[in-house]
DNA sequence: TAACAGTTTAACCTAACGTTAACAATTATG
DNA sequence: CATAATTGTTAACGTTAGGTTAAACTGTTA
């Protein structure tokens, strides 16, 4: 089975040593994108789902930290560390400040930031394992069971889902009666937004609805442009 | 009764510090065996059992670590200690790379030393006893004895099982009814997880569901990209 | 050193899954 | 109202995971 590669966002101007870094971390099995500047970085950042970032702090026209907030505002929870080329204390301070989780000086000892990838990686495991306990799901006559993939309708024999059916139904029904965003679906669920994903995630939407056609009071709405919405009727 | 003394391996090039310690040591309760050299040291290890491994990393002819690298071909379990005269960062990396338990740099305290030794091998008895607390199971009309690796079939003549198929078959009856993540096993049996492992495992599901077959009531079930449930259907 | 048990690797096949294309239907927008 | 953008749906296709058997390999024992 593949495992799933953990990925990195790392934003670094100077080509050289970023190609570098990006080699290094992907010999390493890490999925990393490497964008060179803060622009193409937050771009990069809103189209997919990151496990980490790494981000240079000196850059033109957008520097690591405006970068860092820009990051923080759509995501509370991505760990970033930051390479800067001088101990600065106040950029230390400040990079704190941001949220960051850790801090390294230029130039660093390359397995000493491996070390660091995989200790936060891990910790940030450990902390959303109690958030993905939750995979019991009751849609108006439906039970899903999203660890097992099951999806049954009044206790009778249960189908069983792909894993994609099985995550994106599990998303919505996080989201019941509420907007799930599109964006939402494909940046966790398909890890990229583009125009084929999301035909890819229409198709899914079909797949689904036929599914949940037994119990007529669930139904999933379309919300142009926006998403859609899981409603149970009563 | 006799109390059976824990078994260490020494391995240590310098005579005088090894005499040293292997006494400080066998005063404490400890059974040791005393290597010059890498190359002896492996000789040793191939030809008895040890509850725990002291290495010495710099040594002639063959290093610390490339003993432990063949020391943990043939044995994934027994703890590792490193001893190492300067704290060299690139060397605890390398360690640890190898599956040291833990590193000391001398010259270190030697109740140091003890308290280590025996915290290691504390750990490794609490883990091998949970690990190995539930040992009988049944399985709708079968019965396993995981300890004796047998499996019988309605009070019938018992089969035995190879330590692969026991292994696999226990851990699945440990999640009855629930998923048995392909990692978990993997990580657990074979202490990797690849391509080839993978397939191995498939190959030993296979055997499992040849033996299973007598009850059809009990079937092993896979999920796709997930791993296998043992289920009992009534 | 031959036989044997246990395990891994190879080979071949089937099933599961996801993406894409194609076309229809619906909804926005000027 | 016309037309562009978005969404609904089905089917075909390619890829990967898994099922199974047999051969190759490894270490141990007679």
């Amino acid at each position: 089975m593949e495992k799933q590669l953990k990925r990195i966002l790392l934003v670094e101007d100077d080509p050289n040593f970023g190609i570098v870094l990006k080699d290094y971390l992907t010999m390493n099995d890490y999925d990393v994108t490497h964008a060179k500047n803060g622009m193409e970085g937050f771009e990069k950042f809103k189209k997919s789902d990151y496990d980490l970032c790494i981000l240079d702090v000196m850059m033109p026209y957008k520097d690591g930290f405006t970068l860092a907030k820009e990051i923080r505002e759509k995501n509370k929870e991505v760990p970033i560390i930051f390479l800067t080329a001088k101990a600065m204390k106040e950029d230390v301070l400040k990079g704190y400040k941001v949220g960051a989780d850790d801090y390294l000086n230029k130039p660093f000892d390359s397995e000493v930031l491996l070390m660091k990838i995989s200790a936060i990686i891990q910790r940030k495991n450990t902390e959303t394992v109690a958030d993905s306990a939750e995979f019991m799901f009751t849609i108006g006559g439906f039970e899903l069971n999203s660890k097992l993939r099951f999806l049954s309708y009044n206790g009778g024999e249960p189908e069983k889902l792909s894993p994609k059916e099985n995550q994106l139904l599990r998303l919505l029904a996080l989201h019941v009666n509420d907007l799930m965003p599109r964006e939402l679906a494909l940046t966790k669920i398909w890890r990229d937004d583009n125009y084929f994903t999301s035909r890819s995630m229409d198709v899914y939407i079909a797949k689904l609805r036929k599914y949940l056609k037994k119990d007529e009071k669930v139904e999933i709405l379309n919300i142009h442009g926006e998403g859609f919405r899981l409603v149970i009727n009563s």
